[in-house]
DNA sequence: CGCCCTGTTGAATCTGGTCAAACTAAGTGG
DNA sequence: CCACTTAGTTTGACCAGATTCAACAGGGCG
C-alpha cells in the first residue's frame, strides 16, 4: 500500500490504493499508526459536476464525504420551499456528519463546481471508531466545530445589517483561504451571488449593490467571481470585527 | 444508594444521595445498569436566580448542567456586545455540552426564572463515558440534535417574516409542552418579550405588535406572560408548517 | 451568432426598526 | 399602607434599509 503523508495547515493528507491522494481533516489528534489504520476504511472516490446533489434530506445516512478539490454549499429548507444555505465547504473539510443522529441527512449538499470527494461509509467509520478511540472525539469535535459555525451564522443573520454581513463573510473567506496558503486578498468565489444572499439572508440585488458601494469606497475590486480586498482594515471596520480573529478560527 | 427510574416523555429520572431526583436526558439507549453507573457521576446540585449567569463564553468547561426545574437561555454575542438568544432550556435538557471541543464554554447561559440543575463534571463525564461506551453515542446524538435545532433557527432568521417566525415559535412551544404532557394550548412564557424577540431575530416592540394583531384575529389571547392559543389550525397556517410535526421533535 | 444564465442598476414599495411616551404590575422602603 | 421606583409591556409616529419588480448588460457556450 503506497502511502505518503503531507501536512497541509491543520489536515492530514494520506493517500491510499482505493483513491489516491486525498486529505481527510481529522484535525490532528491521529497519530501515525491512526493513520494507517485510517487508509483501509477510506472508500471510493467520486465526481460531482456543478448543481449535483451529494446527498439530499431525508436520505438514509450511507457516506460521510471529504472534499479533495472543487467546493460544496450546504442547505436546509423549509416545507414550502424556501432554502437556506448553510454552509460553503472547501477541500480538507468533512460534510455529512451531523446525520450521525438519526441515520438520515437532515440537509442537502451541492456541488457549486467540479468537485471531487471521498465517499467514507457509515460501517467503515464506525468499525473505525471501534478501532481507534481518538476518532470518536475528533467526531465530537468536528461537530462541536459545525455548532460553533452555525452559532456564527446565527449571529450574524440575527443582528448584523446587510453591509455588516458582507464584509463579515469575505473576512472569512480571507482567513480560510490564508489557512490554506493562497492569498488573502484575491480570490475567486465558486458560489454565486444569489448563493451568497442566500447564504447571508439578504438578497441578491442588495448584495450586488453593496458590492458596488464597496468598489467605489475603494474597499474591494470586484470582477465577476473575482474578487481584490484593498482595504482589510476598512472592511474589518465595517465587518466589526478583528483581523484576524485572535485565536478562533472559522470552520 | 435509594435509586427509582420514573418514564418521563424521554427522558430517565433518577434519584441519587447526591442530588435527590433529577432528570437527566440521555434520551434511551441506556438500561439499567447504566443508569447505576450514571447515579455515581452526577455530582452537585446548584440553584440559580432569575438572571444569575450558569457560564460564560471563553469559561473553563467544568460542568455540564442538567435542567431540574425552571429555564435556561443560551446566548452567544459580537464582540461589540449585541447578543443572540441561541436557545431556551427547560426541564429535561442539557447544556454546555457544545464546550467540549475547545474545553472552554462558547456561549453563555443565564437563568430566566429560580431554576434548579445538576452540574455534572467533566471529568466525571469522561470517566463515565469510559465505563458505558453507549454514552460516547449519546453525546454525539445530543450535539447532533442541537444542530438540528440550530438549523431550524438559521431557516426561520434567514427566511422567514416576522409573523410567521412568532407563530413558529408559538407552535414550538406548544409541542415542547405537550411532549411534557402539559398543556399545549395554554402555558406561561418564562422570557421576556425581548428575549422572545432577541432569539426570533425581530424587535421586541414587533413582537408586541404581532401579538395583538393575533390576539385581534382571535388566533391567540396573551395577559402578559400567560398566552392562550385558540385557534392552532390559524397558527400553523401564518408558520406554514403542519401542526403537529409529523415526525421530527424540536429539542 | 444568438441564447441563456448571471450579474447589475433603477424605481417603487413596504416591512420592520427606532425613538418616544404612556401604562401596568410588582416590588421596595419609609 | 402608601409613595416611589423599576422592569416589562404596549402603542403611535416616523423613516431607513432592504425587498420586489422590471429592465438591461455582458460572458460563456452550444
Amino acid at each position: 500500500m503506497s502511502r505518503q503523508t503531507i501536512q497541509e495547515s491543520n489536515c492530514v493528507a494520506i493517500s491510499c490504493q482505493n483513491c489516491g491522494l486525498y486529505q481527510l481533516c481529522l484535525p490532528m489528534g491521529l497519530d501515525s499508526v491512526d493513520t494507517v489504520l485510517l487508509d483501509r476504511y477510506v472508500k471510493r472516490k467520486r465526481l460531482f459536476k456543478r448543481g449535483q446533489v451529494l446527498y439530499r434530506a431525508g436520505e438514509e445516512f450511507t457516506f460521510v464525504f471529504a472534499i479533495r478539490s472543487g467546493s460544496i454549499k450546504t442547505h436546509i429548507s423549509t416545507n414550502d420551499g424556501r432554502l437556506q444555505i448553510t454552509g460553503f465547504h472547501i477541500p480538507g473539510e468533512l460534510i455529512g456528519l451531523n446525520a450521525i443522529d438519526e441515520k438520515r441527512y437532515n440537509g442537502e449538499a451541492t456541488a457549486l463546481e467540479t468537485t471531487s470527494v471521498c465517499e467514507i461509509s457509515l460501517d467503515c467509520f464506525e468499525e473505525l471508531a471501534r478501532q481507534v478511540p481518538s476518532v470518536h472525539y475528533q467526531m465530537l469535535r468536528m461537530m462541536s466545530k459545525e455548532i460553533k459555525h452555525n452559532q456564527g451564522l446565527m449571529l450574524l443573520l440575527g443582528k448584523k445589517k446587510a453591509e455588516e454581513r458582507l464584509a463579515t463573510y469575505l473576512l472569512s473567506l480571507s482567513r480560510r483561504f490564508a489557512m490554506r496558503n493562497y492569498s488573502p486578498t484575491q480570490f475567486n468565489l465558486s458560489m454565486s451571488r444569489g448563493d451568497i444572499g442566500n447564504y447571508l439572508g439578504i438578497a441578491e440585488e442588495t448584495v450586488c449593490r453593496i458590492f458596488t458601494r464597496f468598489q467605489e469606497e475603494g474597499v474591494i475590486v470586484t470582477d465577476r467571481r473575482h474578487i481584490i480586498l484593498k482595504d482589510i482594515e476598512r472592511l474589518s471596520a465595517i465587518a466589526r470585527e478583528p483581523y484576524p480573529i485572535p485565536h478562533s478560527k472559522q470552520q
